[in-house]
DNA sequence: GGGCCCGCAGGG
DNA sequence: CCCTGCGGGCCC
């Protein structure tokens, strides 16, 4: 929604310089707030990781004369006029109307903001599974001229990226501000996006002459080990790419070159191409960021369940060649953790993921894609009929009756349709992990009965405490209740910071994320429910 | 479920 | 420009 600057307290503001100090970022949770529902604040400028509730900025020191580009106008600094400042809804910095380009010449009704760098054009926008413009480099591609009957582009692997993370350089060593150790996202191009590890492919990015910033562990070697802690990895290289692969059969020795080389030169030792070399105070290589996929969990416990996690800072503390299960040499890398955040699998780790609301993010529109493709893929398999459709199923997004054939669908109306889940929204109850107790209590309490039934259960279980409906953009709390974010933050206002369900202490700095993947479920079954909200 | 092979981003 | 790559969807 659109606040008009002036109408609350200013954000506080902390210099990008206070915080980042390479890896010994401490993320204070309070400090870093992540507004921005389904992912986190990475794109939209300098704001937004390093804002603070409170009544004074400390860019500025609320100097009342000084020009701040924080707390005031982000494009003149001016603090004059705040009634006609609009705060932008993604990252909430302030913009005077007439600054803007073209001015706006009085503040616009519509629900939302977006100011220019946060604005997507949504003609620019790639949804999932739709294609690239055309480029010129594209007209070059192989693709181009190959008869090839296969979809390509439509694969998370074979899109864009959307947003670039310019709050630090591409060579950064250390934490991106504001992510905390524990994000997760569904593919390597939004970890790209994020900053976090910039190659879609590749498990090392690094410089050959300076060093390696992060790196992906993804069981890519079986004869890796991980102990969460401390970890091997090995190089790339000795891969046969033929045939335009981008992994394949190992066919020869790797070198330390490239990615490899700028691995080893984290190592705080003089960099030894022949025999490796070891760290005499390994806290004093370069730091690491480590991503942990969930395709290592075929050798490793500490990989999530699924997407890509950031899992900290690690170091170089030793690294070696070896000939390796494969049959050729490789490189070989010890890598061990120092990070003051918590990692992930700890105790702590847990409960700090909880707080801060990380849960699996999905690319900007993917969760509706996948919910539209069932539509499409149903048309496809099912030559269109010249029978009308029952107009007991006006929307095939509802959960559609199991009887294929129509006039038996009609009879099973009468009765009360069966319903069966599509394949899609099996695939999103199982990836809303955290409620997957109610959802389980759901399939198993109501199995084989009728839409009607089904549709009653999934509103009672998810039925907003605070406003008796259905709950809209839920918030599913780090005790595992369900509320609208509208409740909450209401809740909030009011200075009650627990749980409206069970009392349970948020606290004051709660982050609340709302649960896509529950509200793309709930649009589903109930069709145009959150309009009239 | 395994193989094929694409765009894309990044380094050099 | 060229080379590289611990993705990932589609097809069989």
């Amino acid at each position: 929604m659109k606040i008009i600057k002036g109408s609350e307290d200013f954000p506080n503001a902390l210099g990008p310089d206070d915080a980042i100090n390479d890896c010994k970022v401490m993320f204070s949770d309070e400090i870093y707030k992540i507004e921005k529902p389904g992912a986190y604040p990475l794109s939209s400028g300098d704001g937004e990781f390093k804002r603070k509730s409170g009544p004074e900025c400390k860019h500025c020191k609320a100097d009342p004369n000084a020009e701040c580009r924080f707390c005031s106008c982000y494009l003149c600094g001016g603090k004059q006029d705040a009634h006609m400042q609009l705060l932008c809804d993604e990252c909430n910095m302030a913009y005077h109307i007439y600054c803007l380009n073209p001015p706006l010449s009085k503040i616009p009704e519509d629900e939302d903001w977006y100011c220019p760098s946060c604005k997507n054009d949504s003609t620019e926008v790639v949804k999932a599974g739709e294609k690239l413009k055309q480029s010129k480099k594209k007209a070059k591609m192989p693709s181009a001229s190959t008869e090839s009957q296969r979809d390509w582009g439509k694969g998370m692997a074979c899109v864009g990226r959307t947003k670039e993370c310019t709050i630090v350089p591409s060579n950064h060593y250390g934490p991106i501000p504001g992510v905390p150790v524990g994000a997760l996202w569904k593919f390597r191009v939004q970890v790209s996006e994020a900053g976090v590890h910039r190659p879609h492919v590749g498990g090392i990015h690094g410089r050959s002459n300076d060093g390696a910033y992060s790196l992906v562990l993804a069981g890519g070697f079986e004869d890796e080990v991980d102990r969460g802690d401390e970890f091997t990895y090995t190089g790339s290289g000795g891969r046969d790419l033929s045939g335009n692969k981008r992994i394949g059969e190992h066919s020869f020795d790797q070198t330390l070159t490239h990615m490899n080389r700028a691995l080893a030169l984290n190592c705080d030792a003089a960099l030894n191409d022949k025999d490796g070399a070891e760290s005499k105070n390994w806290r004093a290589g370069k730091p690491v960021r480590v991503v942990r996929s969930s395709k290592g969990r075929r050798i490793s416990k500490y990989a999530p369940e699924d997407g890509n996690r950031y899992d900290g800072i690690y170091k170089v503390v030793k690294y070696w060649p070896e000939i390796g299960k494969c049959g050729f040499l490789v490189w070989r890398y010890l890598l061990r953790r120092d990070d003051v955040e918590p990692a992930p699998w700890t105790a702590e780790g847990i409960e700090r993921s909880k707080k801060l609301g990380l849960t699996l993010q999905f690319p900007e529109g993917y969760l509706e894609a996948m919910a539209n493709k069932e539509k499409k893929d149903k048309v496809k398999k099912q030559p269109v009929k010249s029978e009308p459709s029952s107009p007991a199923s006006p929307n095939n997004q509802t959960p559609r009756s199991g009887a294929e054939n129509q006039n038996k669908e009609r009879s099973e109306e009468e009765r009360g349709e069966a319903f069966e889940l599509t394949e899609q929204q099996h695939w999103l109850i199982k990836e809303d992990s955290l409620n997957q107790k109610l959802w389980d209590e759901v399939l198993s309490s109501i199995k084989e009965g009728p839409v009607g039934k089904f549709l009653n259960k999934v509103e009672q279980t998810f039925m907003c405490v605070c406003c008796q409906e259905l709950v809209y953009q839920p918030v599913t709390t780090a005790c595992l209740h369900n509320v609208c974010k509208s409740c909450l933050q209401r809740s909030f206002r009011a200075e009650v910071y627990t749980c409206p369900a069970c009392r349970y202490d948020l606290g004051k700095t709660y982050n609340m994320v709302p649960n896509k993947v529950l509200q793309t479920l709930l649009d589903q079954f109930f069709p145009g429910y959150s309009k009239g909200r």
